[in-house]
DNA sequence: TTAAATATCCCTTTTTTACAGGATAGCATC
DNA sequence: GATGCTATCCTGTAAAAAAGGGATATTTAA
């Protein structure tokens, strides 16, 4: 039985260099491969891989959330992210939904097909850079926040005050205060200018909105 | 004569994709790859190319980099970059240190063959992405900081206040809210928090240090 | 060499945050 | 039905920042 192969990637050129490498491996079936996650979704509902190689960055939503959606309707399914970033935050989100295991995009051939293999084993695969980065960021813990927090968060990044934010949500200006105190309880950050760096730092915050 | 196209990208996913593009196209030649900037400089003292495809992040040195130091040695190479990303400010960059043009990663087997066409005669090829971006992000002009203003603004960002500022680099608590009040105006942020979310906007501050 | 930009310092007033201490109500889970 | 989490609201004080004004050397560039 040959392992089936399914990649998402919305850079064609990563696409054709993971085909080019794979193509002359006996034990690998090439299945296909996806531009963006809904096609990904669409081509699962007819076919399922034994692997997907996932990238983490996509058009229409992101591989850390397409691993989940993917890992709660075909649990059978490995999946393998795929990044350029060595970039703990998202490794470990991956991992945390799902992912069997992280590859980097300047993977060597043997490295792609020795992470397959041990994957395949139900065994976890980090390509070195990326187990090295889990190591070393050990205490990057992301804070976990509420809705609310995080809607507040959002608005002070966009320079407004407490009293500001508490018209804009219907609250009072003291419940903002609160939430503001929570939120640099949970980031432990020592004022907002920290707490907006720590949000960006965390990724509970971008610029794109 | 068939156009001698080299690569420089350290992800060798990338560098496959390219080959497995190219390799079938008559009017190219393939001479070689890098995986980083210094081993593109000792290529090129060997052999020259008429075009380097360039990633723009590379270990050892920037694209933008070595894209000048490439154009300053041998002028009559064409460069066109490459990247994930896409990001006005390093299409510009690349612009403005001598690239011919730049396509993103997502480009398909045309939109290359379109590129390396065009470019050979001598004319500029961005792709359509890298162009929209281009005309859209028009009044996202990089406020320009003085040393003494971008040193404070990293301060602020690590959650310093005036006065622990002012103790840090020898200086009045006045001086560092003279500071302060300029950072604001220039980068036209009511308050601290916007201040830091535009410095991460503006690229005048980033998480590695 | 003159003008412009930079870096430094000071004052006042108002607004906003930071921190400390609460309280209450809803909701889910166990 | 107790426990824990979330969201809401309150009082009060102290610290910090925002906004306004202005001043003076030094360096840079035209």
């Amino acid at each position: 039985m040959r392992t089936k192969v399914f990649i998402v990637d919305d850079h064609y050129m990563v696409v054709e260099g993971i085909r080019s490498l794979l193509q002359n491996e006996k034990s690998i079936e090439w299945i296909g491969h996806a531009m963006n996650a809904n096609s990904c979704l669409a081509f699962l509902k007819q076919q399922l891989p034994d692997v997907i190689l996932m990238d983490i960055s996509m058009p229409d939503k992101s591989g850390i959330d397409l691993c989940k959606e993917v890992k709660e309707k075909y649990p059978s399914v490995f999946i393998i992210g795929l990044s350029t970033f060595n970039q703990q935050s998202f490794i470990q989100k991956m991992m945390d939904n799902g992912a069997s295991g992280y590859l980097l995009k300047n993977a060597t051939q043997e490295e792609l097909m020795e992470g397959i293999e041990m994957i395949m084993k139900g065994k976890v695969y980090l390509s070195d850079e990326a187990a090295q980065s889990l190591r070393k960021n050990n205490q990057g813990e992301v804070p976990v926040l509420t809705r609310r927090e995080k809607e507040v968060l959002e608005l002070i990044a966009e320079g407004m005050t407490n009293n500001e934010i508490a018209e804009k949500i219907f609250v009072s200006a003291s419940t903002v205060d609160t939430h503001r105190k929570n939120l640099l309880a949970k980031l432990e950050a020592k004022n907002t200018a920290e707490l907006v760096k720590l949000a960006f730092f965390h990724k509970l915050i971008s610029l794109d909105n």
